[in-house]
DNA sequence: TCTGGGGTCCTAGGACCC
DNA sequence: TCTGGGGTCCTAGGACCC
């Protein structure tokens, strides 16, 4: 805890739909969701436009709809979130070489440490740049939260959304926490909240006057030790720039519960070679396997096992994986599956069983080929949204599965060029083509499998630089500017801009929505400069 | 309408060793 | 022929975060 506001938290405003608004000019304005569409689907961010109807991240997806149903309902594109992310925490370590990044869009900075002036106006103004930059590079709008400490820094970060900043003054914090719920402070979820409440406990101010023993009596010793120090308001952890990975995980929900055991297996095989592919990229190698099985009822239980040395190597963790859900009983179904790798290691270590598996493997897998061809549900062959049209995992001899156009992914048409998935259905699929520095595009329908039609990279929010002109003559006029305010705009218009007239069938028209949510409209998003 | 996917940290019990 | 602690590793589960 210091005595300027000198640490910084950035928290971008409904990240990854502000990009998706930013990336689609006809969506500015209106109510995005993004997430999984699956039947099992949940909400991953929605825009401010659609929590107006009550919509949330976390929220089931059938949920979403049913509040706001003409919202766009767009598949999350990690790629273009990175390379935003990228481009704002370059900006972040311009301020300081202290940066902890904790998602993609939220980062704590250390201003002290970049030598910014310990003073509470110097940090101000550090932190308006920043927010200017952050616009001007990415079209989006971040909130700044300063304090004294990294819990009042996110607190203030929080306050100040959307598009905000706010700074809580070292010396006005305890009035300041006091009355809130302790729910407020990172680290107090629904299990604490309820523990606490049940000790009567319900505000900040409740928690600090309980005092660390009753706290470690009620919550254990680590969590109740370091909530008593936050509430507080004593909070003296450093920003970390870095934090070095642990473990390396993927697992797939299925839209429906598998009973097949070797359906089970062989999605436990395909886990594990995503698993160890992640772990390659990162240039790591693991010693524990773990297995992860989400039963029909959700109840969800781990098995681990744990290798002489680190591996890399696919084979060995699939060997592992495969005998950890043979140890699994599953016979009434299960609706999610996971394979992870902890007790990560820097260097590739040459496994001395690897061959021996690999050996094993190749029977095993001549045994199998025979009797359990995959069955054609789940994800193979979607488009994903990482790799575009992903290798299907299948027999040799099972026919193409059909393309699927999952809305809002990139596709480019070899006549009207580049668009986004609108919506697919009855063997057509609804493009709209628009790029990002486009004025809002035209919608055109083709059959799913037009082949002139092709799944693509996301184009990136600005505007690549035109080639220089060599031809230019010296004194001719200039080549046009490339409209970089134009591609640097925030996500929404303003209120007065007409909108592109949409097709009959457009899947979006905010103006058909339900009512809002009582006390939920636009104005209730309180917008704060700073702290009184 | 049920409830994603990627992580982090903590607790607790048993094995094993000194 | 009964009773020690401490330390470390492994396993399983749970809370929490974005």
């Amino acid at each position: 805890m210091r005595g300027t506001p000198t640490i910084l938290h950035l928290d971008m405003d409904a990240f990854f739909a502000a990009a998706e608004q930013a990336a689609k000019p006809s969506l500015r304005g209106k109510p995005v969701i993004v997430g999984g569409l699956g039947p099992r689907g949940v909400v991953s961010t929605a825009s401010y436009e659609a929590r107006v109807f009550g919509v949330h991240s976390a929220m089931a997806m059938a949920q979403a709809r049913r509040l706001c149903p003409n919202a766009a309902y767009l598949t999350p594109r990690f790629s273009l979130y990175r390379q935003v992310s990228d481009v704002v925490m370059e900006l972040l370590r311009k301020l300081s070489p202290l940066v902890e990044p904790l998602s993609l869009d939220e980062a704590f900075v250390d201003l002290e440490a970049g030598g910014v002036e310990p003073h509470s106006r110097a940090a101000q103004e550090v932190g308006h740049q920043l927010r200017r930059d952050i616009a001007a590079a990415t079209g989006l709008s971040g909130s700044v939260g300063l304090a004294g400490s990294k819990m009042l820094a996110k607190i203030a970060s929080e306050r100040a959304k959307p598009d905000g900043l706010v700074v809580i003054e070292p010396g006005t914090e305890l009035a300041l926490l006091g009355p809130m719920t302790v729910r407020t402070i990172p680290g107090v979820g629904p299990a604490t909240a309820e523990a606490l409440r049940r000790a009567g406990i319900h505000t900040i101010a409740d928690t600090a006057e309980a005092g660390e023993a009753e706290l470690v009596r009620l919550l254990g010793k680590a969590h109740g030790a370091s909530l008593f120090v936050l509430a507080s308001g004593r909070d003296a952890r450093p920003v970390v720039a870095e934090r070095d990975t642990k473990s390396v995980s993927v697992e797939d929900t299925f839209d429906e519960d598998l009973t097949d055991r070797s359906r089970m297996q062989f999605e436990v095989a395909r886990l594990a070679d995503r698993c160890v592919e992640r772990l390659r990229a990162a240039g790591r190698s693991g010693r524990t396997v773990v297995l992860k099985v989400r039963r029909y009822d959700f109840s969800t239980l781990t098995r681990s096992e744990t290798l002489r040395g680190p591996t890399d190597d696919p084979s060995v963790v699939r060997e592992a994986a495969r005998r950890l859900i043979d140890s699994v009983e599953t016979s009434e179904g299960v609706r999610l599956l996971g394979v992870g790798v902890s007790g990560l290691a820097d260097y590739t270590q040459e496994d001395l069983f690897a061959q021996a598996a690999n050996d094993r493997e190749a029977q095993e897998a001549a045994l199998l080929e025979r009797d359990e061809s995959p069955g054609s549900g789940g994800q193979q062959g979607a488009i994903e949204p990482e790799s575009g049209v992903h290798a299907p995992v299948r027999a040799p001899s099972a026919p193409e599965p059909p393309r699927r156009w999952l809305p809002g992914l990139d596709i480019t048409h070899t006549k009207y060029g580049a668009g986004w998935v609108q919506g697919s259905g009855v063997g057509r699929v609804t493009v709209r083509f628009e790029q990002p520095w486009s004025p809002p595009g035209r919608v055109r329908t083709f059959a799913v499998d037009d082949p002139a039609l092709e799944a693509a990279e996301p184009l990136s929010l600005m505007r690549p630089e035109p080639p220089p002109d060599v031809s230019a003559a010296p004194n001719g006029p200039p080549a046009p500017d490339p409209p970089a305010p134009e591609m640097a705009r925030r996500a929404s218009l303003p209120a007065g801009q007409p909108p592109v007239a949409d097709p009959p069938g457009a899947s979006f028209e905010p103006e058909m929505c339900p009512k809002p949510v009582s006390g939920g409209g636009a104005g209730s998003l309180r917008r704060e400069v700073s702290s009184p």
